[in-house]
DNA sequence: CGACTTTGACCTGCGC
DNA sequence: GCGCAGGTCAAAGTCG
């Protein structure tokens, strides 16, 4: 996701230190009567998504809806602004590390694929993730899970996992620290991917793929993959939500009907209040004219956050593909599908020069890369567009 | 045996 | 200093 600077008028430091207040001047979305409309606050939706850097073509690269992309507008700003549930806590701000640079990355929940007995779902994306621990969140029902990077002994990247407040479907991820290593090689840094599916009880199974052997990782995964397969056709009303709104985000067409089956269970009110999230959202989108925002979705933010050769993104490319056959996952499904519908407009036999450049925008990495704020003063907020 | 998850205990930052 | 709540540790158990 792209971070912007916070806008002058942000308070950093106050709790919203990673965003600044996205919500600032535009009243407390959640102490905001929506019955009655709110209007302060739906107006300044789109104003406050920009302002935790949600952009359209990020939305197209999740995969999310602009339903959904409110939802995480609002998940991402409680990240640096509290639920007022108590009066000692009263947008007071979550508690984090000092200096801790984050970003937070929204992203559709995986039904079945990914999931953990448990019920817990986990996304993947290409880095070997360990569970540490997990804790309840208060004013959340669902707890948040921590994850450290696996692949190297000495780095110290940290993901937490929860899913979000107003929007379970939705996944809000948020990243820590950054990789002092190279991203795996092996296709089998996928976290998220279970190691069983059908252990005896919780522990032990469950996710993370980390550094075993990619034997290991293909045996499970082969099995994973099967019942994914099956889980998939039996949950093809989420999965199929996933991949419509894709679809329906970029054309700006009728997000409704997304919003529809995306929200489907949730309470009324959380419906009344997404649904007109949503139609100020899709105001927006329709404003923007698809191949701009393809333009936008693989322009220059897109570079790889560690340099390879273009063989490797060749190679990574086609295992990406690969994956995203076999695994459903909402990551792997997303990058497949755009990547396939970005190749330049000579279409998929175009090789050459272009493709080169292609592939160094559309690093699927960049996708979780660091675009990231800081609570220091003065840090880098587009960590994504270093040289 | 190594890597993993789970989970209770402990640590830490922050507001009062 | 106290208490709350988020973040981390580490022991126990599982799995291949």
């Amino acid at each position: 996701m792209l971070f912007p600077p916070p806008p002058p008028s942000a308070s950093p430091g106050t709790g919203g230190d990673v965003f600044g207040d996205p919500f600032a001047g535009l009243g407390d979305p959640f102490s905001s009567d929506y019955s009655s409309g709110a209007p302060e606050f739906l107006e300044g939706m789109p104003d406050a998504m920009a302002k935790i850097g949600f952009e359209a073509g990020d939305m197209v690269k999740l995969g999310i809806t602009p339903g959904q992309a409110a939802g995480c507008a609002i998940d991402a700003a409680i990240g640096g602004m509290q639920m007022s549930s108590s009066p000692r806590n009263n947008n007071s701000g979550i508690k984090r590390r000092k200096n801790q640079a984050r970003k937070v990355v929204c992203i559709p929940a995986p039904t079945t694929a990914g999931s953990r007995p448990t019920g817990e779902v986990v996304p993947s994306d290409l880095w070997a993730w360990r569970k540490y621990g997990q804790k309840p969140i208060k004013g959340s029902p669902h707890p948040r899970g921590y994850y450290r990077c696996s692949s190297s002994k000495g780095c110290s990247a940290r993901k937490q996992v929860e899913r979000s407040r107003t929007d379970p479907n939705m996944l809000v991820i948020t990243y820590t620290s950054e990789h002092n290593h190279p991203w795996p090689t092996q296709r089998n840094a996928l976290a998220g991917s279970t190691r069983s599916h059908h252990g005896k009880n919780g522990g032990g199974g469950g996710s993370g793929s980390g550094s075993k052997s990619s034997h290991n990782e293909k045996q499970t995964q082969n099995q994973n993959v099967k019942e994914e397969r099956k889980d998939h056709r039996a949950a093809a009303t989420t999965t199929a939500t996933t991949t419509t709104s894709t679809v329906t985000t970029t054309t700006s067409t009728s997000p409704v009907v997304v919003k529809e089956e995306t929200l489907a269970g949730s309470s009324s009110e959380a419906q009344a209040r997404d649904q007109r999230a949503l139609d100020t959202v899709a105001g927006v989108l329709q404003q923007v004219d698809h191949r701009e925002l393809m333009d936008h979705v693989f322009s220059e933010s897109y570079r790889p956050m560690i340099p390879e050769s273009g063989q490797h993104h060749e190679n990574f490319f086609a295992d990406f593909a690969d994956l995203a056959e076999l695994e459903s996952d909402p990551m792997s499904l997303i990058f497949s599908k755009e990547y396939m519908e970005a190749r330049p407009s000579g279409g998929a036999g175009d090789h050459g020069g272009q493709e080169k450049a292609v592939a160094k925008e559309l690093d699927p990495f960049d996708m979780l890369d660091w675009s990231t704020t800081s609570s220091t003063a003065g840090s880098t907020f587009e960590q994504g567009k270093r040289g």
